[in-house]
DNA sequence: TCTCTATATTGAACCCCGTTCAAAAGGAGC
DNA sequence: GCTCCTTTTGAACGGGGTTCAATATAGAGA
């Protein structure tokens, strides 16, 4: 049974999630600071240090949320295509996770810009949510190169989902001047269709 | 002829670009502190302002060197090989990216981590340094598949270029877990001999 | 060489930010 | 209601980029 205590900690983690994720994804992880959330919140700034250790275990935590939404957007897009071609179900692939960054950009970078090396601790399910998102590319690639060993399939797996993200990450900086999506889709399109042809 | 004020000023100049370069060389973008840099360079924070608007075009500045030694290492690396057939020219221009990412990890990590959307104006001679390196795999590409148009030569270029970047980024992030040299470079070998084969 | 004034340099101070911790408030058992 | 222990608070700390009134200096003219 929970104590008063307890419930009020458990309603302001809740409560800080929901206003952090609402920053990082319209704002982006810079724009997280300590006082606007606790005055949005309602709370004193030391309070969010009862419920989390500090704000980089928070936006971990929000992390957590967007790899859950980006890997539902994925195997949504794949999945239907069970009966597919694998090398359709390969751009597919390549092309949901464009959409996703996309329509998410703010989000979907602070998934990479966050500072690992601060924290140490890199969370087992951050490795296991992009282990999740190589299953796609693992399955087509298999078919498509039965040729290849077990070893470099995996290395062909991990090299398309970093060129992918590759192709993503530096489209989607402004640094880089941003490309229209037509020109980012038609570049994985062209990469991921070399596989196997 | 300059005046003892020009000549105080370049040197400072100078100074703060090699005191500066040393740290994001060893240290990183982020280990880039005003007031250390002012004690190292024997002057006062202020007098950095004097020749820099701010921190932000110092560390743009050291990006240009850091740009130009990355262009000539991969150049020398590719121009030797002329005569080469273009799969291995292409091969030979994506280690060599490798090899400069990882033996100036710091550095080249700072060319892609230095905020554009603060500084707003994205200096020209940012993009340029990029076509350069364009210009090491547009070559072999575009003999490898003269089935493609001009347009679709530039996009494959441009995701090849994306695709090697993403693979490097990823693999040297300690915040994925640092992926051995052997394995990176296995990697491009196997995406690149992809293309026209 | 010695003013004198315009220009350049300085560094304490300002503001922002994450984080802390002594003090105040709140909860639970009697 | 009283006591004791736990939780919460928010002013204060330390660190960092940037500023600007005060100081120092350069260079021209006497």
């Amino acid at each position: 049974m929970p104590s008063k205590t307890e419930i009020r900690r458990h309603d302001l983690h809740n409560r800080l999630l929901d206003l952090g994720e609402a920053v990082i994804t319209t704002k982006g992880l810079r724009a997280l600071k300590a006082r606007d959330l606790a005055a949005q919140a309602g709370c004193s700034v030391g309070a969010i240090y009862n419920v989390f250790p500090d704000l980089h275990h928070l936006t971990l935590a929000i992390n957590g949320r967007t790899f859950k939404r980006l890997s539902a957007q994925v195997s949504g897009s794949v999945e239907p295509l069970s009966a597919a071609p694998p090398s359709e179900r390969l751009v597919a692939m390549g092309l949901a996770y464009l959409g996703f960054a996309q329509e998410n950009t703010a989000a979907w970078t602070a998934l990479f810009e966050i500072d690992m090396a601060l924290g140490e601790e890199i969370p087992g399910w951050y490795m296991a949510a992009l282990e999740a998102l190589f299953d796609h590319i693992r399955r087509p690639v298999a078919e498509l190169r039965p040729d290849l060993s077990a070893e470099d399939v995996e290395f062909l797996v991990r090299g398309l989902f970093s060129s992918i993200h590759g192709i993503v990450w530096l489209g989607l900086q402004k640094r880089i001047s941003a490309v229209p999506h037509k020109e980012l889709s038609r570049m994985i399109t062209l990469i991921l269709s070399e596989i196997g042809t």
